[in-house]
RNA sequence: CGGAGCGUGGCGCAGCCUGGUAGCGCACCUGCUUUGGGAGCAGGAAGUCGAAGGUUCGAAUCCUUUCGCUCCGACCA
């Protein structure tokens, strides 16, 4: 392509709205441009981008035996009906009518629509398994979108689906949907992890989720240094095998706390480290009131407490509640004569003389034994992770990072395919349940991620994989006949080798093409100049390192592909 | 939905408190000069100040309503 054909409307400022560096950057780079909250139009620069990674999405899934087709973007309410989730999936679900006042909504994910589909044509286990998957613009009215492409509206996603006839087959697929995903973002030249995850609201019982790790990330993950466990923070487990505390200590004494509503300020004010505190959190489980209790300087993680109780819907109590329920203001509550469900974290039995919440105003227990004093319905992992504990599966050292999640695998057994009746015959004529599996991966968020992982203060810096371009060629002066005919020279051979390459003929100043080629973050440049050409040679520029150098400009060919191969080089290297 | 803030040429902003002819930088157009890291000079085009209503002799500025957008929180593949 030839830069003066493109429409590749660069900015010197980024607006004020972007707030992360991928939206700045992609804003700035003439790839994106908003149209209203969470809505973008992808320019033509930001489309190849968006093209270069669903082919490698396409080439991965071919080898994993899935087929592409492409579903309607909008739905019948009928089918959202029959899976339950027309009353389960809350106001993200965009829903309208038509002119005949029939309902419909505009797919967030395609579960209920490919059920249909194939529970409408498969009869006999013969024609299972069947894995498909669309690359589809997905809308969801988020409640705040945000980060430009990071957290849209609309947005493309690539989903897959599996039916098998059983249990091992569904497995199967489930993990070479996994094997592609890691040669997908692999091949993207990615830092990524699969971490296990909570199912959320898709449902299904095992899934892991794909990070590219980035301190941006809106996840937290943790990852063991010594096996390859990695989970998000949503759902790592926390092992306590210590030995219940055995020792006994001094009756429960009520003391005066007065204005102490943190574990920090009745830690303090105690003259007690933080640990010898327990907090009690109210959370409404469905509408009931429940206790958790945890260590004081740990976190609650809510997640778990949700999974513990097989809950639809977990927040946090209100001022109003807690008062009604401890009689005291927030600040103030404890487990001691508390009528509701108190669930405890299991690493609370390893101590003993805890302060807790007296229940009254300003006025906390000392000496509380939560065996003796208290009851506690069941002792349970209700804690965040935290890089002290150990890891779940091997007692390694646990890191905690950042990451952003860009897929999303879940095994979803029966729960749709009960619901909507997707059947089939087995080999004994004996009437089954199909097991499904459904596979995503935000496209659209690849492309943001990947730049919030590689950008310098110059702009973008696309893995090859992604790039717009695989190469940026610079005419630095279109005026001059002898740079002009090398210039066209090296740009046919280029293509001749298939490099997708970029002619900046432009007539501004070399000064604005090197800003340009930068911030586009195409990872190969080449400059061609008079006083080059006077030497005979071109440079050359690794957008990654920076790394500049000098290819002969009679002998091209050879220099470029000797020269392209370090290129990726440096970039294997980099991923790891 | 709760809290905070912002809407002034394409973009980034000032002006508003204290009402009185709408400004700056970038980008854009023309000309001349310049030409290896976002050029200089000169000239030019472009804004019913988000919208509606009100107060006033007079509103970008004060008041009311409304729409849009952003940030924090709750929520979420």
């Amino acid at each position: 392509m030839r830069f003066s054909n493109c429409y590749i409307p660069t900015l010197k400022e980024s607006p004020a709205d972007a707030e992360v560096i991928s939206h700045k950057l992609l804003l700035r780079a003439g790839m994106v441009r908003r149209l209203t909250s969470g809505m973008y139009t992808y320019l033509p620069l930001g489309l190849r981008v968006l093209e270069k990674i669903s082919r490698v999405v396409r080439e991965e899934m071919a080898v994993a035996n899935f087929e592409e087709l492409l579903m309607p973007m909008v739905q019948p309410a009928d089918l959202w009906k029959e899976s339950g989730r027309w009353e389960h999936y809350g106001k993200e679900l965009l829903r309208f009518k038509d002119r005949n006042e029939r309902e419909y909504c505009l797919g967030p994910t395609h579960e209920e629509v490919i059920t249909d589909l194939v529970r409408g044509e498969v009869r006999s286990y013969r024609q299972l398994p069947v894995r498909l998957y669309q690359i589809q613009t997905k809308f969801r009215d988020e409640i705040r979108p945000r980060f430009g492409l990071m957290r849209g509206r609309e947005f493309i996603m690539k989903d897959g689906y599996s039916f098998d006839a059983t249990e091992e087959g569904s497995q199967q697929n489930y993990w070479a949907c996994h094997a592609a995903y890691k040669r997908i973002f692999q091949r993207l030249g990615l830092k990524f992890r699969p971490v296990e995850a909570d199912s959320g609201s898709i449902g299904g019982n095992f899934s892991h989720e794909f990070m590219v790790l980035a301190d941006t990330g809106e996840d937290t993950i943790a990852f063991c240094h010594s096996c390859d466990y990695a989970a998000n923070v949503e759902r790592a487990e926390v092992t306590w095998n210590g030995q219940p505390c055995t020792q006994t200590c001094a009756p429960a004494e009520k003391v005066a706390t007065p204005n102490a509503h943190t574990v920090e300020e009745v830690a303090a004010l105690l003259g007690v480290a933080a640990s010898s505190v327990v907090k009690t959190m109210l959370f409404k489980v469905d509408g009931k009131a429940v206790a958790v209790l945890v260590r004081g300087d740990r976190e609650v993680n809510d997640i778990k407490l949700k999974n513990l109780l097989n809950a639809q819907d977990v927040v946090m109590a209100d001022a109003a509640t807690v008062q009604e329920i401890t009689k005291a203001p927030v600040g103030f509550a404890g487990p001691v004569g508390l009528e509701i469900a108190v669930y405890a974290d299991a690493e609370l039995q390893a101590g003993t003389d805890y302060v807790v919440g007296a229940n009254a105003g300003d006025a906390h227990l000392v000496h509380v034994d939560l065996t003796r004093d208290a009851t506690v319905t069941a002792w349970a992992d209700l804690r965040a992770i935290t890089p002290e504990d150990k890891c779940p599966r091997c007692g390694g050292h646990i890191e905690l990072t950042r990451g952003i999640e860009v897929g999303h695998v879940f095994m979803l057994g029966r729960k749709y395919s009960d619901a909507m009746h997707a059947a089939f015959l087995d080999e004994n004529g004996k009437e089954q349940i199909m097991i499904m599996g459904c596979y995503g991966i935000g496209v659209s968020r690849v492309a943001a991620a990947a730049i919030e992982q590689n950008n310098d203060e110059h702009g973008i810096v696309f893995p090859p994989p992604m790039a717009p371009f695989d190469c940026i060629l610079l005419n630095l002066d279109p005026r001059n006949d002898e740079v002009n005919a090398k210039v066209e020279q090296i740009y046919a051979m280029l293509k001749d080798m298939g490099v997708d390459v970029l002619m900046d003929d432009r007539e501004e100043r070399p000064g604005v093409k090197f800003k340009d080629a930068d911030l586009l973050g195409i990872p190969m440049q080449l400059v061609v100049g008079g006083k080059g050409l006077a030497k005979g040679i071109v440079e050359c520029k690794d957008r990654r390192s920076g790394e500049k150098g000098e290819l002969p400009a009679d002998a091209m060919a050879e220099a470029f592909s000797a020269w392209a191969a370090k290129v990726r080089e440096g970039w294997a290297q980099q991923q790891g």
